[in-house]
Parts: C-alpha cells; structure tokens; sequence
DNA sequence: GTCTATATGCAGATAGAC
DNA sequence: GTCTATCTGCATATAGAC
C-alpha cells in the first residue's frame, strides 16, 4: 500500500507569483482538479485529463512523476489558493462580525470551488493510502480555517460583540457546518446552497448573541480569488 | 455516460423478512457496502469484494448482473436500514424533544455506518452517472430524514416546547449539520463525533429554545439497528 | 451454486523520435 | 517540450465444467 514516493513538481511554493512557471503544467492542475473533483481518483484517467487539456497524455508523465503526484499537486493547488482567500479576508476586515460574516458570504460565492476541494479531500481521505505532504496540507487548511474562525469569535468576545462561547467549539461548529452544506449540495445538485448557508448564519449569529442588523455597514462584496 | 440498464436483484422490497433470501448475496452485499465505503467505486475490483467475502469473483456475477447493480445495491440496503432506524425511532417516542435529542444520539452510535452512506451517496451523485432507482433511493433517504425532523419540531412548536421556527429550514439545518459532522470525521478521523455533535445538539436546542435540562428523563439509549 | 479458464479491453507508465 | 509507439498488468465480464 505504501507505494514508492515520487518527485518532481515537488516544489511546495507553488504559483511563485511571475516566476516563469510552465502553462502547461498549470493547465493540467487545473484540468486535474477539476476531473478529480467530479469524479474520483481512480475513476479518472491520464488520457482524459490529457485529452480535456488538448495534449497527449505522454506529457503529463513530463511534468507529473506519476498520478498520484498530479492528484497531489492539483489538491495542493486548491488548499493553497483557498488559504490565500482566508488571509485576504484576514486583511480586509477590521471587525470580527464582518470578517465573520465575510467568510459565510464567501463560502457562498465559491461554493463551486470549495466542494472541488471537500470532495477532492474526502476521496484522498477515505481511499487508505497515506503521503505525509497530503496529510499536511489537509491539517493545515483546518487548522488556518479553525485559527481564522476561532481568533475572530475570540475578538468579538473581547469587544463585548459576542456572547462569552467557547471561541475553538463555536469555530468548530461553522466550519462543520459549511462542509455539510458542501456535502449536501454534492449530494443533491438541486440545494440552494445560499439558502442553506444564510440560515446557518442566523442560526450562528443566534448563538453568539449577536445581532447582524444593528450594526450593518451594508454588504460588502465578498472576495474572490477565483480557483481555476 | 448511460449504460444499459441490467436487471437482476433488481426486487426492491429487499430484505423480505422471513424470506428465504441468499446468505452469500447477504454477505457480498454487506462486504460490498464496507469496501465501497472505504475506497470508491472504481478502486474497489470485483476480486477484492469477493476475496474479502471468501468467494470466487465470478459468484458475484451469479447473483448480481454487474458491478453497479451490485453497488446499486448495496446501497439501496444501507439507506433502507437506515430509515428503518428512522423507523423505529418515530414509534419509539411521544415526546418531540426526546425524539430529536435521540435522533442526535443515533447518529452518535450509529457514527460508523452512517458516514459509509454519506460517503457512498457521495461517490454516486458526483460520478455524473444517472440511475432513476438510485437518485430516487436517496431522495427518498433525505425526505423521510427532514419529514421526521420537521415533524418533530412542528408538534414541539405546537406543544409550546419550543420556539415558532420554521420547521423545514430547522429540520435542513439540523440534518445537514450532521452530514457536515460525517464528512469531517471522514476526511479527518482523529475528530471525535460524540463531541462535534453535542456542540450542535446545544446549538440546536438554543435555537428552538428548549432547555434539554429542564425535562430530562434520564438519558435513553439511542437505538441501534446495527448496518453490518 | 460454485468453481476454473479465458476473452477482451483499457489503464498507467516508459522509450525514444522529432 | 511534445509526440508516437508500445510494454505490462489488471479489471470486468463470460463460457462452461462440476
């Protein structure tokens, strides 16, 4: 089971930002990504990520050591990129209700996206094998998903905005909550996910005690940072 | 994309109790559902389903006329036991708080073989094939799910026990927080269920302002109907 | 009902020309 | 960098003996 670990395009600084870096190999990670996302690991072949990229699947073994490698590097992609909408949420808030708020809003937005990435994280998850680098990129979208949820709550806390909850457990909870809305719209393609997530919003400003009309700067866009 | 539709255990009153139904297509049926919930459809071989249930691989095509109706199957089994819980869990009740409460409880217990379900529902809705027997057998699945919830919640609203929510959004609400809990626990398993649950169950209650304290009779043990 | 043997096809991966 | 050609193995499924 513990298959021989592969290298190349091993290089977890992905996206160097203008660092010449090949388009084809950008391509394929997201053609992979999104194949891998609609369907499963195994179910999808070389030949068909190749072909939906428009180049023959020989080349896919000259960027990508093997599939598994591909697998890797396109779901490293999207936890990176998703990372990167968390810290511009981070940055562009300086109110934890808003930044709070911001994060349903943009669970919203990119629900498409973000489902890619639950079910791409469940399908490695459950399919037994193990790779360190996965494992840790997985931990880590949580745990910065947890760190930005649960400092805002804290925030808010001390700013006398929110009750006094456990800020760790009532990040927890949201975030839970957003991968059930993302379950459930993979599930049944017909849920109004917006819908869904708003109510979850009420529910959560419920419990923190804290009351969103009052004080309603307007809706702000949410930000995006569109994966692929 | 659309196969041939094949026949063959296609009877869907499964489970005929009583009935002199087949051991081993018992057998394949409750090793196919583990496997498939373990890895997915496509990395699970005939061979392992039947190496792993002691027979030969070519057994299974006696009983079931191809891999997906045998996945069709499976997974036809594992919802309607599941909603045999659901079942019993109506007749077990006269009280919408305990019935609810229990009905948290159930997915405590019954973590194990709840999360193979979402999982497998999963693996089908995203694999962009279409069967009318499977998509009608999970939505079957989540609409005696939510009548049982929203039920519930409307004879407590009407019993005064708790607040006038909206009795479907709630029912979503809770109900997709727990697929949230089973998929979490299924992309990391060191998430202890148990906890993420009560959380909710808390929540949950604040929501409909209910105070589990106020009449509890003593913790029932939630009940089992074990899925193999 | 359960097995052995086998047909058939496609997938992942490599060698090497251009 | 990108392609053609090809090796190798395993997967689904069938035929037919017992």
């Amino acid at each position: 089971m513990t298959e021989p670990i592969k290298k190349k395009y091993r290089a977890s600084p992905f996206l160097r930002r203008g660092g010449a870096k090949p388009k084809r190999a950008e391509r394929l990670l997201t053609v992979a990504l999104e194949l891998f996302s609609k369907s499963d690991f195994s179910a999808v072949s070389i030949k068909k990520i190749a072909d939906e990229a428009g180049v023959n699947s020989s080349l896919i073994y000259y960027y990508f050591d093997s599939k598994e490698i591909l697998f890797q590097a396109a779901l490293e992609r999207a936890v990176l990129q998703t990372l990167q909408n968390y810290e511009m949420l981070r940055e562009r808030h300086n109110n934890p209700a808003e930044l709070i708020s911001d994060w349903f809003d943009t669970h919203i937005v990119l629900a498409e996206p973000i489902k890619k990435l639950v079910k791409i994280m469940l399908d490695y998850s459950t399919s037994g094998t193990q790779h360190e680098v996965i494992d840790s990129i997985i931990y880590q979208f949580y745990k910065e998903e947890s760190q930005l949820l649960s400092a805002s709550i804290e925030w808010g806390i001390k700013l006398d905005l929110f009750n006094a909850v456990d800020p760790l457990r009532a990040a927890r909870l949201a975030s839970t909550f957003l991968d059930g809305a993302m379950t459930r719209a993979l599930i049944m393609p017909t849920l109004d996910v917006a819908e869904v997530i708003n109510d979850l919003k009420d529910v959560f400003w419920e419990h923190l005690g804290y009351d969103p009309t009052s004080k309603s700067k307007g809706c702000q866009q949410p930000v995006h940072h569109l994966l692929s």
